[in-house]
Formats: structure tokens, C-alpha cells, sequence
DNA sequence: CTCTGGTATGGAACCGGTTCCGATTGTAGC
DNA sequence: GCTACAATCGGAACCGGTTCCATACCAGAG
């Protein structure tokens, strides 16, 4: 059915070396053997069979990637980033979804093995420690992006400093009241960066002699229903906050659903924070803090794709810019 | 490095072939050797490399999915999908996202080679008689899905159907003058699901007995602030509708922040309906036609593995059902 | 007891590449 | 003209599986 090396080394009359040191660019070939071996490839629309090249090799050309929860728009901008510097390195990338803690556990025990892949991003999904010493016995490349791991080379952004911002331009704006929404820090499957970004929002209020009361933090899953029916008892307790901070833009468009149903004029009576800059924040004019997404991705692949070619590491923990991008959802507290 | 089939044979006692049949639970094996292979894999803790697996079998237990704009969320839906029916089947995803027609290109150069898959998805693209070919010389399974050609396996919903259903609903409450919001049929990527909504619309809107002007089809790329700008020009002009049919939630998204701009109340002033029924569309309310996304995607694999294990294909063009899901952006016209 | 037929199994050949080793050829130096 | 060495290249060995073939063994039939 294909074409093998052999068929080309018979053709342009040489031994099947030849053919694969002409198509390794090696030197020592002559000149004049180089040219007939590629005409005989041109002639047999010739291309190397990668599964053969990889056996050989004991390299597989390929990458995993490792994300829960495919359904978010940052994880998936994360993901185009990782996909598109993988193609650029010339590498396959191969994806896993794991929403669900029998398929992380799935996950982890199947994959990472040397003969399958050659490195592993794992984006927001911090591993835990069985999960890890089975890498490292194999020696597995990993970077991790959005998660973290004392020992394990990552790609975050700040995610407390991301709260203080946010927080602080409320209180700059005059707002006393800041309510907080975020996810769940699900256990078995482990999301931090919501409760540091409430970190953030904590220690900036505090700073500035405030508190936050529990009435005015609200955790629940991820949806923007969900988030809204947060918003919305939030918003009709006896002390509504005048401001809210939340853990995602997606949550923030919830909060935004809430007020509009509720008759509150946005940012007159509310003000709104959401989190990633994705594309629906530009949308609906929310303040948000910006994180760049698809940059993760592609540093991460950088530096996997270093580590998987013997590069030094460097600074394990890559702490990427993140930036307020003031829009429309945020104004002074009236009154 | 890693235990081979060698290292296990020698520890049983036995040839490789035998611990090969052991291992692909092949008949004719004395019990009692097949235990000493059982205990000797154990011991050794010995997983197959996949690699020379495939190499030897010739098949690479991986797919491809082609897709365009990861970006959009009824994109990833289908991905979703793709990816959940792989893994219970046993088989590596590998996604190519394509953004450039140049990478289009590439793509589908470069991919469809038996030796690099066992088969291939295509999502909302479809492929040039050149690029299907190729597939079709190296005797390539391929399963469209959202996307058409005459010969080829698809799965996809009734567009037309689609268009009719969102425009009978606002012409039944009594609307009179509907407008359209849809993409680009970008030459290159060629996309035609919009272009075929919009033919349902109009023929539904015909067989009202009425027309629909050009001053009331908008076309744009998908993004949410683009459809805001269309529909803010449709709606400021003349002779504004009083309903607008979108090709997607995303765009219906656009065309109701353009109403709430406005200052015009939804549904009161203004009817909206969206397309795909992803999860936004359940957060701000919007009626809109639901399509099976995840489904599709798990349809797709369906049939592909039926392919690749040599099933007949049954009907070329497997069409999903659709149904129209009224919330409330969508009221009789205000007079 | 021999013949037959089926079962179990070791091992060679194969999948299609890469790489290493050794042989051949060519050229420079003396 | 002979030696030394480098450049070139064919082909074997290897990567780690699967499968086919030949053989050994065993049981039952004649």
C-alpha cells in the first residue's frame, strides 16, 4: 500500500542508509547520490511512515494535554495557544478532557508513559502526589499552566495580585461594599485560582481597613445560571454590596444577567469585575482582569518542547503579566 | 528503559510470541503458561508500547479532527463529543485547529496519510474536490459532521429546517418584518450553515406571502461586537424590524446588546432568536433553535469506528433532529 | 504399536524506519 | 607507486511488537 524507504533505495539504486541519511539532511552524502535518491522520492511521492520513524527514534513526536472542563471558554484559548505552538514545533498534539475524577484518575494512570507521548501540559489541574511520582518515574517532561506544583516547571499569572487589582480599582472608585462570586474549589479535581483571587480581594480590602463579610462571598459552580442566582440573593439582602468582584468573566455575566433582571442599572447601582479578558467581556463592556490566555499556552509548549531537547528549565515558575482593562461595568458607588 | 515483551518472555520462560498471544488473549494457550506470563507481566509491571504495536498492526488506534475556529463555543460542543466517544472506543484524538487558509492547506497535505491515522473528522468545513482526492486515493475513513459533500459520511442537522422554525415561531406571534444576522460564507473556509439558515428563513417568509428586503440581511464575521454594530445599523434605520433571526447564540448575543444600547426592550420593542442553544443562550433567555452538538460529535465517531472496523456505512447523510426552545426574548410585536 | 489430527509453543520474518560498522573508493603526501 | 586517511555508502542490527510456520507433544482411533 505505501511507498517504504526500501522501495526508494531500489529505485535510485542504493542501500536503504542512504535514503534515510538523505532524508535526515546527515552529511556525507555526495552530491550526486543526494539528487538521484531525491528524484527517486519525488518520483514515488515518497513520505516516511511516522510510526516506523518513532520506534526507531523512541520518540514519539507527540503531546498530551490534560484539561478539565473543555466547556470554558479560558481553558479553551488556553488550548488554542498550546495547539497552535505545537504545530509550529512540529509536534501532535493529543487531548484529553477529563470532567470527571474517575476519568482524571483514568487519565493519569494510562498516560504518562514514555512510549506514549513525549512530554505532558496539564492546564488548571493541579497533580496530586501519587499522580506525580509516576511521572517522575518515567521521566516524563511536564509544564503545567494555571495550576501549581512546588517542584514542577509552570506558567501562572498572579492570581491574588489579579483579586487586589480588581479590588482595588472598586475601592479607588469609592466602593465600600465588595461582594466576591467564585467556584467551588472542588476537591478531587482541585481549581485553586478562584479562592486566591479571593485571597487578593481579601487582603486588598483588609488593607484598606474594610472587611468583607460572608454574606457578600458566594461560591457555586462555574455556570453563569448559577451565578446569577448567587448575584441575585446577594443583591436582595438587607445590605446588597455596590460592587462585585467576580472569579470569571463568564460569572460576571451572570452577575450582570442578575442586576438586569433585578432593575439595577449597571454600573450605576452596581459594579461588576470579571476575570480572563475573553471575548465576551469586550462584549457586555465588563472591567475585567486580562491574563493572557493563549500566551500560556504557547510558553508552556516553549518550554516543554526545551526541556523535551535537554534545554535547562530555568525559573520554574513562570509568572505571566496580567493587566485591569477598565470598561464600562465599573463606576463610583451612587452615594 | 522500559520492559519489553523480551524481558517478560525470558522471566516466564517461554518465546515472545507466546507472551504476545497471552497479551491479545488469543485461544490455544496451556492455562498453566499463561499464568507464568500473567505473573511474570505483573511482576515486571509491563505495559506494550503502543508504538511498535502499531507499527506491526498498521494501525495507529488514532483520529484526527480537522476543525476550524476552536474559538466558537458549538465548535468546541462537538469537540467535546468527538473526544468523549474516542476515548471510550480506545482511540487518541488529535485536533488540528485551522484559523488560515494556508494552515487549511497544510493540514490537508500533510494529514491524511494512512500511516499517521486510521481516520478522520471534519468539523464544519467543507472539503475542495482536490483535498477529498487525496483522502480518497489513500482510501481514508472521513465523517463530516456540520458540513457537506455529496460522497461523504456526515452527520448534520436540517439548516433550512432551522431557519423556518425560528422565523415561523415570529411569524406566528405576528411579526411582519423579520431581519437575518449570519457569517460570511467565507470563500476559503467555506462555511454555509448561515447562508442556509437564511434560505430557510426566506422561504418560510415567502410562503407567509410576505419578503424580506435587503436592507434587513446583515452579514458579518461571527464575533458578538460585530453582530452589535450590524444590528445596531438595522435597527436605527427607516424602517427597523421588529424581530432579527441570528445564525448563532453568539451573534443573537451581539444583536441584544445592541437592542439594550438602544435603549429598546427585549422582547417588548424587539424579538431576538439565536441558533445552536449553547449554554449562553440558556443564560440570557434567548429562544433559539437547539442542535444535538455533543451528539453529533459522538455520532460522528460512531459511524468512523463502524468504518474503520468495516461496517457498511448505512446512509450517507445522517441528519439530526432540531427544535426550536422558546424563552424570552421573543414576545408578540408592540403594535 | 503406529498413525492421525489437533494443540501448544518457540522462533523466524515482518512492519518501516535509523544507526553503526566495516568495506570501498578516491586523493594527498612522500 | 605505495601508504594513510577521509569521504562515501551498503547492509546488518536494532527499535518492540505480531503473526506465520514448523515442530514437539499428546490423545484417540485403528
Amino acid at each position: 500500500m505505501g511507498v517504504t524507504i526500501s522501495d526508494v533505495a531500489r529505485l535510485a539504486g542504493v542501500g536503504r542508509g542512504t535514503v534515510s541519511r538523505v532524508l535526515n539532511e546527515r552529511a556525507n552524502v555526495d552530491p550526486r547520490t543526494r539528487s538521484r535518491v531525491l528524484e527517486a522520492i519525488a518520483a514515488l511521492d515518497f513520505v516516511p511512515n511516522p510510526t516506523a520513524r518513532r520506534l526507531s527514534l523512541r520518540r514519539t513526536q507527540t503531546i498530551a494535554v490534560i484539561l478539565p472542563f473543555l466547556t470554558r471558554p479560558s481553558a479553551v484559548e488556553r488550548l488554542r495557544g498550546v495547539e497552535a505552538a505545537l504545530v509550529r514545533g512540529g509536534y501532535d498534539m493529543i487531548v484529553f478532557n477529563v470532567e470527571t475524577v474517575e476519568r482524571r484518575e483514568a487519565v493519569f494512570r494510562d498516560l504518562p508513559r514514555r512510549e506514549r507521548v513525549d512530554g505532558l501540559i496539564i492546564i488548571s489541574l493541579s497533580p496530586h502526589e501519587t499522580e506525580l511520582e509516576r511521572i517522575g518515574r518515567i521521566d516524563l517532561p511536564v509544564v503545567l499552566i494555571d495550576a501549581h506544583h512546588r517542584t514542577l516547571p509552570r506558567v501562572v499569572a498572579d492570581d491574588v495580585l489579579g483579586g487586589r487589582l480588581a479590588s482595588r480599582h472598586l475601592l479607588a472608585l469609592g466602593h465600600r461594599r465588595i461582594g466576591f462570586i467564585g467556584d467551588i474549589p472542588r476537591i478531587p479535581l482541585a481549581f485553586t485560582s478562584s479562592r486566591l483571587r479571593l485571597t487578593g480581594v481579601r487582603r486588598e480590602i483588609t488593607a484598606a481597613g474594610l472587611t468583607i463579610p460572608a454574606s457578600l462571598v458566594a461560591i457555586g459552580d462555574h455556570s453563569p445560571r448559577r451565578s446569577t442566582e448567587l448575584a441575585t440573593r446577594m443583591l436582595t439582602q438587607r445590605l446588597p454590596p455596590t460592587a462585585i468582584v467576580c472569579a470569571s468573566d463568564t460569572q460576571a455575566a451572570g452577575a450582570l444577567e442578575a442586576a438586569n433582571a433585578l432593575g439595577m442599572n449597571v454600573p450605576g447601582d452596581l459594579s461588576v469585575t470579571g476575570y480572563d479578558d475573553i471575548e465576551l467581556a469586550d462584549h457586555l463592556g465588563l472591567t475585567t482582569v486580562r491574563q493572557p490566555l493563549f500566551e500560556s499556552g504557547v510558553r508552556a509548549v516553549e518550554r516543554l518542547l526545551g526541556m523535551i531537547h535537554g534545554t535547562p528549565p530555568g525559573v520554574l515558575r513562570e509568572v505571566q503579566p496580567i493587566s485591569l482593562v477598565v470598561r464600562r461595568s465599573t463606576a463610583p458607588p451612587s452615594v
